[in-house]
DNA sequence: TAAAACAATGAAATCGATTGCAAAAATCAC
DNA sequence: GTGATTTTTGCAATCGATTTCATTGTTTTA
């Protein structure tokens, strides 16, 4: 750490070369002939050069650098509680690094479209992938409108003017419509908060399956004051004192679920025999939750890997359309 | 994205003024007349001017970004399960961003030094932070060897070259025993793998705790194929089909205690009345589960912060000791 | 009012790579 | 063996900042 680092220059000189070739070398250009390269890499590998990323980022186009961020904005001054945005996370990162490009896990910048530019304008990132489209659509396209590259995990609609990823909301929301209309349920619960493009989709699909019920149904809505766990559980636990219970309940996180059966079960409530539950994200824990949870799956690794190939697509200039990655709904306990 | 970003030199021009001092003003050095500070700010500002960073870092010594290491290799071809270590990433990246340093979250290298080091030596950051020390003991120590600045969550022995945080490992096992014997537990099951250094020192106080038992009990040991759900749940249930079911039972993670949990139950048990369980961790779920785990606690933020302190004492060449963070008994309902 | 002290600014070198263009070396054709 | 091609290689400019040192401008002091 304390003594400098070997430079181009000198690996150039240990193998009686100059700087280009030594470049042209390691950068893996076809002009150079294959004796000189080998000697190159000889005297690199032996030396531990290594080229010094800054000196390239200032001279390419490029940082090969892409920032993330998840929606930390959500959960101020909260524990982060929801598993999924980890295991998108976990997509996405293995998707970069298969790309060969760096991760920048960005803090949660308080949601100003100036500070995200910054971070190109300056040359740290090249663009930005959003895990989470809370309420800030309107940021979204202000970055658009600035040229900044994004892509955004979320749901998208007309109005959209960003390149989005995600499951297919109003879809899953029809499924578990679906299964509530089988079912002949009466009472139905969507929890969520509508301002958010997904969930609005979620329930415009909800409510498409329940219109096929040939029997009178009422459908009323919840939100926590959060996204954590005990706000949806005192929400629930609020409803229960005030209301009948439900007979069928669409949550829009897997998490939100398990603090809504908490409730549900204290109130003496059983799943299947009771209500009918379907949560959203099938996270790990889901299936090993008890009971195990009816929801709807998204496979966060092909989320992942799309939304960094149509990252790519954005920063080479091709429009890129939205798209949604497959949606279907897991049948379990609930 | 597509036009040149405004330059220095740009600024430099439309303030009228030399880049020295554009430098100077934009970097708070004290030698700027208020006047000019004042000037190039606004235009600074007006022409939506940022630093190239790439520039910046190939002068200066440092680049403040430092690599953080999930431990994936854990995971493989498995999806991540284990809602701590992304606690602790939160807590991480919060500590960070109040240093201002940016965090690049590091694809799984393979537990291989030398590729670690040529992000050092390319400049690309400045240093490690380690979540999860696995079985990468060897590695760590070859990475202090060369000189790259590392800091590792997990513990220590007399034998551990490089500087660690981590939660009182002893005293977290030493309390579980503790409980155990209070409730004259007998046959006493301890989840997890001892080669690693974390879950050894676990062991062993566990072991000083049950010690002082003044009736005879039995101590064995369990560990599933890899760190997911199944593996333990199945690992469990086959033990059960095997041997007279534990009263008494440790898990190194609340993850785990989840699945061993869920096949308890499936063979008939109940917790508190046929077993007592102890996890590790508090992760967000583990008050949210049915049952509420009790639980070692460990403060994720706190870790983050530590991690982050201790690292800048590293990279300034102040060998820091290695140090835990409060390790605390939850009781819940197992 | 001139000399000394200090504050503010600028010229030029530097960090370590990549790349366009020109020169040198190697290969080919006859 | 010579001239025409084609490969390889090297020179020098460039990317966009920071920093040392010298210089200019402004106060202070005697």
């Amino acid at each position: 750490m304390s003594k400098k680092p070997i430079t181009m220059d000198d690996v150039a000189r240990l193998a009686n070369v100059s700087k280009p070739t030594v470049s042209r070398a390691l950068g893996g250009h076809p002009n150079v002939k294959p004796k000189t390269r080998e000697k190159i890499l000889a005297v690199a590998r032996e030396h531990g050069y290594a080229v010094n990323r800054n000196a390239k980022k200032l001279r390419e186009k490029y940082t090969n650098t892409i920032a993330v961020i998840l929606d930390f904005s959500s959960h101020r001054r909260h524990r982060i509680t929801d598993p999924f945005i980890f295991e998108l996370l976990a997509g996405v990162s293995e998707a970069l690094s298969i790309r060969k490009q760096d991760l920048l896990l960005s803090p949660p910048t308080l949601s100003d479209a100036n500070s995200h530019r910054e971070l190109v304008s300056g040359r740290v990132v090249d663009g930005f992938i959003f895990l989470g489209q809370g309420a800030n659509d309107a940021m979204f396209n202000e970055l658009v409108k600035k040229d900044v590259p994004i892509v955004v995990w979320g749901g998208n609609t007309q109005a959209t003017k960003y390149c989005t990823v995600g499951s297919d909301n109003f879809l899953g929301g029809f499924l578990a419509g679906e299964r509530f209309v089988q079912h002949s349920k009466k009472n139905i619960l969507f929890v969520g908060n509508t301002e958010h493009i997904e969930l609005r989709l979620r329930r415009e699909g909800l409510e498409k399956a329940l219109s096929t019920a040939d029997y009178p149904y009422t459908l009323s809505e919840l939100q926590g004051e959060d996204f954590s766990f005990s706000a949806h559980y005192e929400a629930m636990a609020q409803l229960l004192k005030n209301s009948p219970a439900p007979d069928a309940i669409f949550a829009y996180s897997d998490t939100a679920a398990m603090a809504i059966i908490n409730a549900l079960n204290e109130h003496g409530l059983e799943p299947i025999k009771d209500y009918m539950l379907v949560g959203y994200n099938d996270i790990a824990q889901a299936s090993h939750f008890s009971p195990r949870l009816t929801t709807i799956r998204q496979d966060t690794f092909l989320a992942g890997a799309l939304l960094v190939e149509k990252f790519m697509a954005v920063l080479n200039d091709n429009s890129p359309m939205s798209s949604t990655i497959p949606t279907d709904l897991i049948v379990r306990n609930t």
